[in-house]
DNA sequence: GCGACAG
DNA sequence: ATCTTGTCGC
């Protein structure tokens, strides 16, 4: 793996800057769920996988990686795969400077901007292995205010994004302990979550036979949660799909390895 | 005040 | 996200 990477400029127009307050970036995300063109959703036909594979050919994920010793830097990993034989068709790392801290429920404010430009490289660079559809560490539509990262990525890339969270959060009346016993007693490997509102916001998915704690699978943009929850399956071998496995794996090395040559000089 | 809190 | 050891299994 090459230990060299672009630094990526942050693009304030994807988050409107660093002295924005809380208000504001709620007033951004209920704009932004306007553009998202949700169609109330239903479970209706089967998904065939086949055709799935045919639509989305090129699978990428995202992730990132904080720095240990700078608050504001972190590094991108990005993957790309082949959706039919899951072969790592290319990746790469960038550093990146994240300039508003995590706050719960506003986690695309801090992420969104550089898994953007890490895409936007990578369609500028390598656009032959640009994805067809994106798998973001985080929630899509399974948020207290129905826009997580994985739309805000997707909606300004205006490419398909699918969040994938490894942990869940409280949304709509909805309760993690209560979920997941759902989750358990049925057979199935996965249960759709329906909030107090009757809509479908997401599904719990076993995503492994032998996993055992379930990930949330939610819609970012342009994609049914039915083609999401069947592409996730696909996509994992382990517990993670295999694009957001790599690069988080990728991120996590090239931060390693800044830490090392910190500690160099 | 209390609990919950993607990464 | 991170703090953290061993242990069981393929």
């Amino acid at each position: 793996m090459s230990s060299k990477h672009d630094t990526l400029t942050y693009n304030t127009s994807y988050s409107r800057s660093k002295s924005a307050t809380i208000e504001e970036w709620i007033a951004l995300q209920d704009a932004w769920k306007e553009q998202l063109m949700l169609e109330p959703e239903v479970l209706c036909s089967a998904v065939d996988l086949e055709s799935l594979l045919e639509t989305f050919p090129l699978l990428g994920g995202v992730d990132i990686t904080p720095d240990r010793e700078h608050e504001n830097v972190a590094y991108v990993g990005i993957a790309v795969l082949s959706s039919r034989t899951l072969e790592l068709k290319y990746c790469q790392t960038y550093r990146a400077n994240l300039e508003v801290p995590y706050i719960p429920g506003f986690l695309g404010f801090r992420e969104a901007p550089a898994l953007i430009n890490a895409v936007e490289c990578l369609k500028k660079e390598k656009p032959q292995y640009f994805p067809h559809v994106l798998f973001v560490d985080g929630n899509g539509i399974l948020h207290p205010r129905g826009f997580g990262s994985a739309c805000q990525v997707g909606l300004f890339l205006d490419l398909p994004t699918i969040g994938v969270a490894k942990s869940f959060l409280n949304v709509d009346g909805l309760n993690s302990l209560q979920v997941k016993d759902q989750l358990y007693q049925q057979e199935n490997r996965w249960l759709p979550l329906v909030g107090s509102s009757n809509r479908l916001l997401g599904a719990a998915l076993l995503s492994n036979g032998s996993v055992k704690r379930p990930i949330f699978v939610s819609v970012g943009y342009r994609i049914k949660l039915l083609e999401a929850v069947n592409l996730v399956f696909h996509a994992c071998r382990y517990r993670v799909p295999e694009p957001i496995r790599i690069a988080d794996h990728i991120s996590r090395e090239a931060a390693r390895q800044a830490l090392c040559r910190m500690q160099e000089s």
